[in-house]
DNA sequence: TAGATTGTTAATCGATTAACAATC
DNA sequence: TAGATTGTTAATCGATTAACAATC
């Protein structure tokens, strides 16, 4: 480590590769692959060698001059660069079909983020037990994301609800939100949030789409 | 309109942008509004008003200068450039919770792409009703495609059969795949991949908030 | 040593923002 | 007309890529 740089200074793009760069070297690591030089790393997420160079370059000496990465040093130091050293306890809000989908979605835990609560304002669903957890009633929020220590949250409310569940996440200490609601959430800056958009997904998927089936690309 | 451009040459950023001026242009003509001028729709998305013109100008002539946007015209104009004039009927393989959740998902046919087909290898699955529809077995993949005139799909199986599933749809004439299992597709560069991979939103989320804790944001 | 590799800076590329003429 | 607005180009900003010295 040569250099201290803040977060604020690592660009958006850099940190979305991250968890890209984590995910590839679990896989080497299960593999049994000790060493990994950037240009075979970045072929096989198919970017280029001197772009993950200059990714890591932010955060300062994985490596020395001349010498391959190691991935059993890289793993551990990417996983505390993306705050997943301790597992990130996380609740669900909305228990719907998605909230199910995702509570059930075991991985969840794997990649470091167990889901501790899963919460829902409908009396028919609270109650319901998914992988071993009861959905908790509405007026357990506050409690048990104090108890649990839980800073993340996501929500998979309707839409009309998604302000006011996340006015009293905010208060209740969630510090980021990742928000499958189809609106735009209103938070204090100290509140972190990532919009999962399906239907902005498949859209813009569907105007390449229309380029290809038109021969509209330019690749021909 | 004046100028006919090669989509090739729309920018990536573009591109996304356009479902979500579409989005919010629908909303204003539910409400009634029926003239905006680029600042007005510029600021209720939070960007700026320069950025959404010269997001248009690739397009061409919206309106004329000096006179604001016509919603009335606005949205058809933005629903052709996507490709949603038409609705899009589009195919779910995987009937997991995730896949199911989708297929339930009501506002996928709202927004302009109804579910023709869920298909699942799993036989204890098929024959299971989701809004009227059967979960098929994965034989009656290509059949449905090619009859329904499909040409997206959106693919919620597990990770390792992702691929081979991947090789079907493209020989069946699937044009666009939206992602959801968590590893990179090999396509033919005539087919458009969108990836949704939910651990990468929250690892990405999870930088910040660390960031955010420790107060090494760059904001004090 | 010779070949390969990283860390780091400089050059290139692309996307955002500002500016303003033309128009209503 | 005066004020507001678009379309369009130029300026700025930021991210990617290339280059290469230092190192093994």
């Amino acid at each position: 480590m040569r250099k201290v740089r803040r977060h604020s200074e690592v660009p958006e793009a850099t940190i979305h590769r991250l968890p890209r760069y984590l995910e590839k070297l679990k896989l080497l690591q299960a593999m049994g692959v000790e060493d990994v030089s950037s240009r075979q790393l970045a072929e096989s997420l198919d970017i280029k060698a001197s772009q993950l160079r200059h990714d890591f370059h932010y955060f300062g000496g994985f490596s020395r001059p001349g010498r391959p990465y190691q991935v059993g040093k890289l793993v551990p130091a990417l996983e505390k660069i993306i705050g997943v050293s301790e597992p990130q306890p996380v609740a669900i809000i909305g228990a719907g079909h998605l909230g199910q989908a995702l509570a059930n979605y075991a991985n969840m835990g794997v990649q470091g983020f167990p889901v501790r609560g899963v919460f829902d304002a409908n009396p028919r669903l609270v109650g319901l037990e998914i992988r071993g957890q009861p959905v908790r009633d509405m007026d357990q929020l506050e409690p048990v994301i104090a108890q649990e220590g839980i800073r993340i949250a996501i929500l998979t409310v309707p839409a009309p609800f998604a302000q006011e569940v996340t006015d009293r996440l905010v208060k209740a200490g969630i510090v980021g939100i990742v928000n499958f609601a189809p609106t735009d959430l209103k938070v204090p800056k100290t509140v972190a949030v990532r919009n999962e958009r399906l239907a902005v997904g498949i859209m813009a998927l569907s105007f390449k789409v229309k380029c290809i089936l038109e021969g509209d690309c330019g690749t021909e």
